[in-house]
DNA sequence: CATAGGGGTTCTAGTCACTGGAAGGTCAAG
DNA sequence: CTTGACCTTCCAGTGACTAGAACCCCTATG
């Protein structure tokens, strides 16, 4: 199977299929002609790739997830911590975008925007001098 | 003023500065050694941005936020719709972690987390095959 | 006067996960 | 035989810094 068609399974495009046989994420086969020949487990694996990032894991978290996932012996302790640690990440990032989102939503509010240069949000981004 | 001066004015970190110069958001003057030399309104314009990065502006909203608030004869309309667009991108930001957020931390309370292999999290990642 | 330290300067390269584009090889259909 | 859709590699750009190297400047002290 060639990259377009592994990427329409797996719901990717053909560059980051390359983009993660470059950084060591899959290890697809060469046909004769040096066309990439994904097999079914290949295209798993893209499919496992694909939904942990969208998930939001790091390459790195998805290389130790994909390890993790192809190792029969593994502890779900593992598994967990890294997806624990993801969670902490989003928290604190929801947490930012929610402190500016109060403050900005405020300040719109405020803001009577119209052609009159007086405004509560060029206010409030000035320092107090 | 020397850079480090100001930053400790502005709260910013001196390369920072030198890069808001080079994409063009501040031009402070030169002493005769080659310098910075940071005036008051230097360090008053890069208040503004730090606070304006906090919230998330991108440099190019700051370069236009900026150049409003310097304009005594702006509309407040054109802050107010900058700031709207900035607040949608937020809160679509803040949506899709929240999306990533349910749907790992469902997965994390499934997850036993002992020393067996058995891991929703990872039958999850994994796609239907 | 030499030197040590704490400033400053520029320049390059790295971050993260792609994405776009150029230049060129391959293949199946008409 | 040509067209067009594939495929390949390689290089550059994204955003907003950040680290580090190599070098210059200034002041204070022994």
């Amino acid at each position: 199977m060639n990259i377009k068609e592994a990427g329409k399974r797996a719901n990717l495009p053909a560059k980051t299929i390359r983009y993660y046989e470059e950084v060591g994420l899959i290890r697809p086969l060469r046909d004769t002609n040096g066309y990439r020949a994904f097999r079914p487990q290949d295209v798993h694996k893209l499919g496992f790739l694909g939904r942990a990032r969208a998930l939001g894991f790091t390459i790195e978290d998805c290389r130790v997830l994909l390890s993790l996932y192809e190792d029969q012996s593994r502890a779900s302790a593992d598994v967990k911590e890294i997806a624990q640690r993801h969670l902490t990440q989003i928290a604190e990032k929801i947490a930012a975008l929610k402190a500016m989102q109060d403050t900005l939503s405020h300040l719109v509010t405020c803001c009577h925007g119209d052609d009159r240069p007086d405004c509560p949000i060029l206010a409030d981004l000035a320092p107090p001098s």
